[in-house]
DNA sequence: ATGCATGAGGG
DNA sequence: CCTCATGCATA
């Protein structure tokens, strides 16, 4: 739709008798049939008022707007039923952004990386990024930056039995949670470096500038990758979920994740900064699980209230082609540029400028999709190692929670 | 596991 | 408008 391209989704409360029947023209919305389908759903974001608190929910939960189909027609933003939110908002007044007990140190170091092999993407033909990730944004937005007062930073869980509970890492999965804690490497070349789920609540670092492992100050892509190995098989064998771990971590902390975010992480798929900021997170999560094995609580999960969201519009694969082939030509065009090439491809502008948005951003995420991964690194690392030589603990279990 | 989307933050 | 961090909705 032309008129709703570059226009804020009209706040209108409800649509759903679609009384808002705006001329439809101009293909830039969706023809029935055409270059993108719109997939009816319900959408919901987070409230304006408290930004901070995103509940999510398990993947499946879906409503189905009307019964029927509204392919042929115009709205694609779908507006969530407007009840009940007032519960999990008002129990998560956001305090502010804060709420990041990591190390204090460097968090705020600037993404630079060592050399050596920092940067491990495949030598894909067509990847030749160099190596570096400007000093952007320095921002320090975000949330991380203030203290975070023991216990008193969670945002609406764990409301019920507060009063001495300890937290706890997740929900109790159907499991028998063995612990193994048989060091479990199988990497190819390497150096030392000793990664370990150490246990020190606090630490001590403040100016302190040692130049130990790369734990807490300057994980280095290495140290990133084999933690998130780690991470995954540890969490798998604990009988955890992405999606418990992201939640989990809301009430050790105060932020939760959603399973979109864990995942990527396990897959490397988020930039090294990124990374890097939520490796101290999972890993204290780590710590938790394992120590409180056996703990029998579980988690409320707050509801998600919903206000708008645009739908996903799905592109079809020959339409891809062609942004793929563009952006290989041109990986920033401009706002001309994309209004042509919306134009020809009949898509909305916003669409494929969103489109190459995610696609910039896909390159200079840490590993290139289609690395080989998981089937490799058998061999029996030995020597090398000094003296926190992992152990080599051969195991490929194909056990899946999720998948 | 991923594709498309939203938003904060910085120009 | 872009970058970046994140996530709903999906395949």
């Amino acid at each position: 739709m032309a008129t709703a391209t570059s226009s804020p989704y009209l706040a209108s409360s409800r649509i759903l008798s679609g009384p808002v029947l705006h001329s439809e023209r101009r293909s830039a919305g969706m023809q029935p049939g055409s270059t993108a389908v719109t997939t009816v759903s319900a959408g919901y974001r987070g409230d304006p008022s408290v930004k901070m608190v995103q509940s999510d929910f398990m993947q499946g939960a879906m409503v189905a707007s009307n019964g029927g189909h509204m392919l042929s027609h115009a709205h694609q933003w779908v507006t969530a039923l407007p009840h009940a939110a007032a519960a999990a908002a008002a129990a998560a007044v956001a305090a502010v952004e804060a709420g990041s007990p990591w190390p204090p140190s460097s968090q705020t170091q600037e993404v630079k990386r060592n050399a050596g092999r920092d940067e491990l993407h495949s030598g894909s033909a067509l990847h030749h990024r160099s190596a570096h990730l400007g000093p952007h944004q320095t921002h320090a937005g975000s949330w991380g930056g203030s203290s975070a007062p023991g216990g008193f930073t969670v945002n609406g869980m764990l409301s019920s039995h507060a009063g001495q509970s300890l937290m706890h890492p997740g929900l109790v999965r159907g499991q028998s949670p063995e612990l193994e804690h048989g060091g479990q490497h199988h990497h190819h070349h390497h150096h030392h470096h000793n990664h370990h789920t150490h246990l020190h609540p606090q630490h001590h670092s403040a100016a302190n500038h040692e130049p130990h492992s790369a734990d807490e100050d300057a994980p280095t892509s290495d140290d990133l990758e084999l933690f998130a190995k780690q991470f995954k098989q540890r969490r798998i064998k604990l009988g955890f979920t992405q999606a418990d771990v992201g939640l989990a971590l809301g009430t050790l902390y105060g932020n939760v994740f959603s399973q979109t975010t864990i995942c990527r992480f396990e897959a490397l798929q988020l930039s090294f900064k990124n990374m890097c900021k939520l490796k101290p997170l999972l890993n204290k999560w780590l710590e938790e699980a394992d120590s409180t094995t056996g703990s029998p609580t579980s988690i409320d999960k707050i509801a998600a209230q919903g206000r708008k969201r645009k739908k996903r519009t799905s592109i079809e694969v020959s339409v891809k082609g062609a942004l793929e082939s563009h952006f290989l030509k041109s990986p920033k065009p401009s706002a001309q540029e994309i209004n042509s090439l919306a134009d020809s491809l009949q898509l909305e502008k916003e669409v494929v400028r969103v489109w190459f948005c995610n696609r910039r951003q896909k390159e200079k995420r840490m590993t290139p999709p289609g690395l080989p991964r998981s089937p490799e690194d058998a061999y029996s690392q030995v020597g090398s190692m000094g003296p926190d030589t992992p152990s080599p603990s051969i195991d490929c279990k194909r056990m899946y929670s999720d998948t």
